[in-house]
DNA sequence: GGCTAGTTGTAGCATACGCTACGTTTACTG
DNA sequence: CAGTAAACGTAGCGTATGCTACAACTAGCC
């Protein structure tokens, strides 16, 4: 019975990978249960067998997105002493690399559904932001900590406006 | 034929109204057709007599609060010599007002929408984001005017870091 | 009064969505 | 091998959505 619990977890882990990536490369918008389901190799049927609602799977889906996107800032800078520019910098950089443009854009789709929460939206788009958070704070080293939360907005800021000007 | 014509044009606006306000107070998310012909008091088949698509008649709302909104900015502030800092505490300032929220949540949702443009959102979204802008770039006086770009980030990051972290 | 054009109500179509009923196959256990 | 529970396929339910067919009413003009 454990040997079958765990294998069914494993499913369910492949199977939130499937979606996060369908999620990053199509939208949320484009990812009705049937479309989840053609991405992952699966009938819309079995996504119900592995997940109590929609909702759960795609809350797992974007718990998955955003420990991942955390995770990869984690040594693109040196912590401590780095200074608020050098942040922007660096942040800037990272997103004028196309290939981080879906991630962008699902990021700012799911603040859009944050604004009338409903289901996991409101709850992730915090977990993102606090782990940016963190994550510039740990850069800057305790004596200018307290700028972490300008420097967050400003690059939100920018990446949100490059976004929307983009030709694409 | 002409005066017909005004009338239904002078009905057209009183709906587009109606449902601007209606996209103010519930989102985007919450403005089916019958929804949006409930608010404006008539039936749906109504709404589809007087416009094309709902695309349309969203549009056309979106395009009205736009204007609005840039045209409530007008007279905060003088024109020129205005530093950035002052414009920031402005913005930070209208931003607090709870009155201003729900235009706020309904400016990140159609963000959000604009990122897998889907009819008329990503204009609309450039529009009103030109219109900060120019606002901004006024105040600031030809001589600093090329810092509006940046103040306008940092205000739209704020907003929006803001909204997501409010309890409500 | 008739006629036409503009206006409105009733009802419903076609599609898409999340989700489920129900039966069948597979795989493991005794 | 028999029996049982997990794993899956097929089909479709109920609801919501954008939109429309169709008939009826109203108003102005001859």
């Amino acid at each position: 019975m454990t040997r079958a619990t765990t294998d069914k977890e494993n499913r369910r882990q492949e199977i939130v990978q499937a979606v996060a990536q369908h999620l990053v490369e199509n939208g949320i918008h484009n990812s009705a249960l049937r479309a989840l389901a053609k991405s992952v190799g699966m009938s819309d049927r079995m996504l119900m067998y592995y997940f109590e609602t929609k909702e759960e799977l795609i809350a797992q889906a974007l718990l998955l997105i955003a420990s991942g996107l955390v995770g990869s800032l984690e040594n693109v800078l040196p912590r401590g002493q780095v200074s608020g520019q050098q942040i922007l910098d660096a942040l800037r950089l990272m997103g004028e690399d196309p290939a981080a443009h879906p991630g962008q854009k699902l990021w700012f789709e799911i603040i859009g559904l944050a604004m009338r929460d409903t289901g996991p939206y409101k709850s992730t788009a915090k977990q993102i932001l606090d782990g940016w958070e963190d994550w510039i704070r740990e850069r800057l080293g305790s004596k200018r900590a307290h700028l972490a939360p300008t420097i967050l907005a400003q690059a939100e800021g920018e990446m949100m406006i490059n976004l929307l000007r983009r030709p694409d």
